[in-house]
DNA sequence: ATAAATTTTTAGACAAGTCTAAAAATAATA
DNA sequence: TATTATTTTTAGACTTGTCTAAAAATTTAT
């Protein structure tokens, strides 16, 4: 059984390995965790000898298999439990994280298998990203960033990259949500801004937001 | 704010409270929570500084009106999520308590109330005991135990005294649910057990049992 | 009312998790 | 490659919540 903090722990690093290949460092966890990389160090230790992470001194720290195990099922809970504050009880996506993130630390099997039950088995979070399955396995999307599409082209809005609360009530203001479809109408070369159009409305972008938004090809008109 | 421990305390308090009216003794919440006499001392004290008990060495503690309400809010949480577990989640009222003793820590308004909403602002929760209200009242509703009523006297099963999960496996084992009319046909005075009616079946029930379940007077037939 | 039993408190210790400040190792740069 | 600069670790301290063992207060019983 993990601690609460043991559990930070993992999810931080399981973050972090998903993003650099190979050791996550030190500071890398203390930054994330918004904590020190003393403490960090002690903790890597104490995790270390429970076999969750693999560490060599001034080398970083990697996953085990159990520790991946660990981290995605905290990760699980996290996204259920968005899920659930959005589609049952009215939370705004903006408003979901700080709350899953205590909800994540509940010790219960059944609690979150019927749960995973009663809202249908979601494979996707209110951002976009995907819950891993009761082995830990994540169904990978291909997306691409909205920036990286050409003129006239179009896609389905799958994802944020990031899911800061200033950004997603950014977007809730613009109208632009998951599942909607959007079509560049133009690229400006100046400041590589955007005009799309989405749903039946025209909006004007900047390059910063393109570079947040996750986009699915979308086959067909 | 209060810490998981410090509402611990508060929630045995309050429980203690409603038992014994006067100071609850140390003893007593020691052995209510599982610990040492010696720590509900250290903690008491900072409870007392932080003004939700009143304390006088060696005299007991009580609750202040902070403290009663901060204690109502945390019973009020374990109580709804008792009724989301069930009602939603399928768990049966035996499983419930060790999922909630974990969820009643979860701080965020907006998802209590919006779980209060969701489940129809529920009174009571699986085993019959009441849910307070955002200000910490509970709407005490007349009950007796069975073993006070006379033979042909019947009543509703609203509730019991002892949750423990045997004894609540026992009443499911035996089709003994909340809401159901039961009628005593019968008592034996050799050792006070009892003949039942409930639903269409005929029950013989020790005075234990019917020590331990509460009920509405049913007026009409 | 005094002695014995019980309850409660104090004193000191410990584990978890964190911190600061200093030392050691690694990486970057001239 | 020698010297900075950065990263990481160690050492020691602090807080929270707990414990044991002993002292103090209260209650019970003779």
């Amino acid at each position: 059984m993990f601690t609460l903090s043991e559990e930070n722990y993992l999810k931080a690093i399981y973050h972090l390995e998903l993003g650099n290949d190979g050791g996550v460092s030190t500071n890398a966890i203390a930054e994330k965790l918004a904590t020190k990389a003393s403490s960090v160090t002690d903790m890597v230790k104490k995790l270390s000898e429970k076999e969750v992470v693999l560490y060599k001194k001034y080398k970083g720290v990697t996953l085990t298999v159990l520790g991946k195990t660990v981290a995605a099922s905290v990760v699980r809970k996290h996204r259920l439990w968005e899920v659930f504050l959005v589609e049952k009880l009215n939370f705004s996506w903006h408003e979901v994280h700080e709350v899953a993130e205590q909800l994540e630390h509940i010790k219960s099997a059944k609690l979150i298998n019927q749960l995973d039950r009663f809202l249908g088995f979601p494979t996707h979070d209110p951002h976009g990203d995907p819950i891993p399955d009761k082995d830990g396995n994540l169904k990978i999307v291909a997306k691409s960033l909205l920036s990286t599409l050409s003129k006239n082209e179009s896609g389905i809005c799958i994802g944020v990259d990031d899911s800061s609360s200033e950004f997603l009530q950014f977007l809730d203001k613009k109208g632009i949500t998951l599942g909607k479809k959007i079509t560049i109408l133009d690229k400006e070369d100046f400041d590589d801004s955007l005009s799309i159009l989405i749903g039946d409305k025209k909006l004007s972008i900047s390059n910063k937001i393109a570079s947040n938004l996750y986009i699915r090809a979308h086959t067909g008109q």
